[in-house]
RNA sequence: GGGGGCUUAGCUCAGUUGGUUAGAGCACCUGCCUUACAAGCAGGGGGUCACAGGUUCGAGUCCUGUAGCCCCCACCA
């Protein structure tokens, strides 16, 4: 029934081979059993261009923990992996390949470029996959997905489609983020403000017909080219008279209105603001109340267009410096200061963003986000830690139109088609759509869409939305999702709103949300920083057991973690106990034992006394789940574990193991065995190797035990009186072992313990325990003189003598209890000091003045103790 | 400018709705190769819980303020 375990922990050699069983066995794969509860998750899709990182082992460690523990509880579950195309990352890196090779997207076109860019998925789609599974993840691989596969494609014209008609989707010319290298508009989200030292360049715009000059001050002088007014506040006295004025553009010659407009800050800077509205958002904004017209000056690649011969072909920077120059020889430049500001850069590439003026696809936000508001204010959706709903309401409240348009070629296509003939334009799922006016082949919209579009309807589209699928019907909505809180903008809020207005309902109703995983010193993993650790080379040194245990230990829900060898290793060396602890059962398990049943009456206290402590950690450990406080949850099976199962009953059983036979034998062996298999179902999806591997070992029912069932608190294993008497026990033992210690007895000098005590029941029974574990040469109960030349332990109520050969010295004995008095007393004090106060007697809980009558009692005890002790030295 | 987080042992961090003498890992000191484990065992030192007030019978935990560090959002040209 039981088999060997190796020697030696080395998690390389059974891995790898759990993970085939499991997959093979078809463990991952739930059943629509309408006599189950589901529970479901969808993975945040990695990036194809991915390769495993801590952030990614930590997102699944989490959620993997959640779906194991699901499963054991019972629930039919379904977590369900898939990648993402990533549209910007995986073009840009396949434009990268195709630098080397020296083609370009324009060689090979759409079609061939779509090509290489389904051949790179091919090729390096799946890696990312395989990495999950070296980490345990327990994903139903059977239905893996991808946000360009059919499914999610037909999703996501579906929902362009809806929105379209529903006028939630239009296009337009609006001032967009433009990223001259990715050659692209990006959305708002997707913009990361940097600081960056820059320069205020105060410039002077003579006044048509008159010897007047404004002056205004820039910190983008070469926008100079595409200013189509300057303007100043309505109330500013200082520029009455100028408004509706006309200015001369310097360098350019164009002559530009002053116009008023609010948004125009006296007191900053001159007062004077120039008016690009082609270049920026703001100015836009003016433009488009003043009827000013947009003057595009910059090419794709943020070059200087041919429009202005003197500067075309410059790079924005380079047509910086010409221009200042230029203005200065004009004798426009009045003078520069420096100042610093923020840039918006492209999160992708890290180049500083155009704003540009284009027309782009958009989705009107306003209508959507008020539901998703809602939902998260009533409680449909919760956040952990809560205090992330703040984050979430503040950018759905502010929320503007969301450009959805990319310049790409990876990606879903717009479903928009034009007819070149007579300028009609058509919106749907049709791929060969033909003019409705007059009947022409129409030509589709080049553009495809924000990656974000398609992760936003991940959790029903591949269910099958929009298709009433059985998948959809039994497993949607899902339960929890899990991610890092710095995708909740870019993710998060727009699942809510998607699938409050596609499904109608929320697509989730937890989002546990983690923080970064930080290198030793605190600094963002990153790989310019090159101070990233590698989680498969981590799993191959510790196993992923100990990257799993490292990574749910000490975490606690939103806050970031530090990651270091050091603390992997201590996982390891946890690992390394637990097998350990499981080899000494195994070497002591007899076949005759019958495990499938635990006679309680057979039972001895420290069996009791350990069933019923495992007892609580069940409990606490499933409360804890419950709550999502994963850290704590395997914290206390760590505790147990080590500090209990193997510090303690280990050791108290050890002499009746040893024993081989008899009803007390049988009992350790069972109690052994029930105890260690109970906490490795515990500890299994945390983790799930290592637990395996050993209960394969172990006597055991069933066939793996992912599938068995996650222990329940039992309260025929509440054992309070049996609890109470070990603890004195262990607590008389950790005197005398503390005393010797001190003493620097070594444990191979044995001493007799007398022990002279008001209940000789407290202790009767554990000679034994202080024979092996406080180094007693035998155990004895004092009725008349204390022993000569002993030291005296006071635990408790009861007195310990140790006889020493040497002379005691007295006086360090009296010290010492005098300091021992004095601690007691200090307890008896606080103790006295609150049940005296009849406000904490009235007010305090029952259970936490019982507390305190505990302490008071047991500290009287201990002084009385003590006194005697004090008296008896003289 | 708005919002949030952090500050607990030498280091890294837990501390779940306020309630026993504030914990762990690592590091350090002492003693042990005790036939599961030296990736270990036993013992030990080390904290006025950032600071100042307040609420409470009771505060590391709640409130207010201060300081330092960090993050997010907005972005006055």
């Amino acid at each position: 029934m039981k088999k060997e375990l190796a020697t030696k922990y080395d998690p390389s050699s059974f891995e790898d081979r759990l993970y085939a069983m499991w997959s093979e066995n078809g463990y991952f794969t739930p059943l629509r059993d309408d006599t189950k509860t589901p529970f479901t998750m969808v993975i945040p899709p990695p990036n194809i261009t991915g390769q495993l990182h801590m952030g990614h082992a930590l997102d699944n460690t989490l959620q993997d923990i959640l779906a194991r523990y699901k499963r054991m509880c019972g629930f039919s579950t379904l977590w369900l992996p898939g990648t993402d195309h990533a549209s910007i990352a995986t073009e840009a890196k396949i434009v990268e390949q195709m630098r080397k090779e020296g083609v370009t997207k324009e060689d090979i076109g759409r079609d061939g470029f779509l090509e290489r860019a389904w051949d790179w998925n091919t090729k390096y789609g799946g890696r990312i996959i395989e990495q999950l599974k070296k980490l345990g993840s327990s994903c139903d691989w059977t239905r893996t997905r991808f946000t360009l596969d059919e499914g999610c494609s037909e999703a996501v014209k579906e929902v362009f489609v809806r929105l379209y008609e529903k006028g939630l989707i239009y296009r337009g010319e609006r001032i967009i983020n433009w990223c001259p290298h990715c050659l692209t508009s990006i959305s708002d989200a997707e913009v990361e403000y940097e600081d960056q030292a820059g320069h205020f360049w105060h410039i002077r715009y003579p006044v048509k017909d008159s010897d007047e000059f404004v002056e205004l001050a820039t910190t983008r002088p070469e926008t100079l080219l595409g200013d189509t007014a300057v303007a100043v506040n309505p109330s500013d006295e200082r520029y009455q008279h100028l408004i509706g004025k006309t200015l001369v553009l310097p360098l350019v010659g164009r002559e530009i209105p002053v116009v008023a407009d609010d948004y125009v800050e006296k007191d900053f800077g001159t007062g004077v603001v120039k008016i690009t509205p082609a270049h920026d958002p703001n100015d836009f904004e003016v433009g488009a109340r003043h009827g000013l017209p947009l003057i595009n000056v910059m090419t794709d690649d943020a070059h200087i267009t041919e429009d202005y011969p003197a500067y075309a072909g410059m790079d924005r920077y380079e047509a910086r410096k010409a221009i200042v120059k230029d203005l200065e020889e004009g004798g426009f430049l009045v003078s520069v200061e420096d100042h610093a500001h923020n840039v918006g850069t492209c999160y992708r590439c890290g180049t500083t963003i155009e704003p540009r003026a284009s027309k782009q696809w958009f989705v009107a936000m306003k209508t959507l986000a008020e539901p998703a508001i809602k939902a998260v204010r009533e409680g449909d959706i919760r956040f952990i830690p809560e205090r992330f709903d703040k984050n979430y309401f503040h950018w759905m409240e502010n929320i503007r139109d969301w450009c959805i348009s990319r310049q790409l070629w990876w990606g879903h296509r717009i479903p928009a088609f034009y007819c070149d003939d007579c300028g009609e334009l058509v919106v749907t799922k049709d791929a060969t759509a033909t003019c409705p006016k007059c009947g022409k082949q129409m030509r589709q919209d080049e553009d495809t869409l924000d990656t974000w579009f398609s992760s936003a309807l991940w959790p029903f589209s591949t269910l099958g939305w929009p298709n009433e699928t059985e998948d959809y019907k039994y497993f949607f909505p899902t339960n929890t999702l899990v991610t890092g809180y710095d995708i909740i903008t870019f993710w998060v809020s727009r699942m809510i709103f998607s699938s409050l207005e596609y499904t109608g309902k929320a697509p989730f109703n937890t989002v546990l949300i983690h923080g970064l995983v930080r290198d030793a010193q605190g600094r963002k993993m990153s790989k310019s920083l090159g101070n990233g650790i590698d989680p498969l080379e981590i799993i191959s040194t510790y196993g992923a057991d100990a990257l799993r245990f490292t990574l749910a230990t000490g975490n606690s829900p939103g806050n970031d973690m530090r990651f270091s060898s050091e603390r992997v290793e201590a996982s390891r060396n946890f690992a390394n106990k637990i097998w350990n602890a499981a080899r000494f059962t195994l070497m002591n398990l007899t076949d005759d034992t019958d495990f499938a049943s635990l006679d309680v009456s057979s039972l001895r206290p420290e069996d009791k006394w350990v069933l019923s402590l495992y007892n609580k950690v069940v409990k606490e450990t499933r409360e804890n789940l419950d709550k999502f406080e994963i850290g704590i949850a395997v914290g206390g099976i760590y505790d147990f574990l080590w500090d209990i199962l193997c510090d303690w009953y280990i050791e108290l059983i050890k002499p009746r193991l040893f024993a081989k036979e008899g009803e007390s034998n049988k009992a350790a062996q069972q109690t052994l065995n029930y105890v260690l298999s109970g906490t490795l179902k515990l500890l299994h999806p945390f983790m799930p190797f290592i637990t395996e591997e050993i209960w394969q070992a172990l006597p055991h029912m069933g066939d793996s035990i992912m599938v068995s069932e996650y222990p329940a608190y039992d309260e025929a294993l509440n054992f309070p009186a049996d609890e109470k008497y070990m603890s004195g026990v262990i607590e008389a033992i950790k005197a005398v072992r503390n005393r010797r210690a001190e003493m620097n007895v070594p444990p191979s000098r044995k001493a007799h313990i007398f022990i002279k005590t008001p209940d000789r029941s407290s202790f009767e029974g554990s000679e034994i325990f202080f024979e092996k574990l406080a180094s007693a040469a035998g155990v004895s109960y004092l009725e008349g003189e204390e022993p000569e030349n002993a030291v005296s332990i006071v635990s408790g109520d009861s007195v310990l003598y140790l006889p020493v050969n040497e002379m005691v010295d007295t006086e360090a004995e009296r010290a010492r209890l005098t300091k021992e008095l004095e601690n007691a007393e200090k307890m008896i004090l606080s103790a006295n000091a609150k049940l005296n106060n009849a406000d904490f007697v009235s007010r305090a809980p029952e259970k936490v003045v019982n507390i305190e009558k505990d302490k008071l009692e047991k500290f009287t005890a201990l002084k009385a103790s003590i006194l005697t002790e004090l008296e008896r030295l003289g």
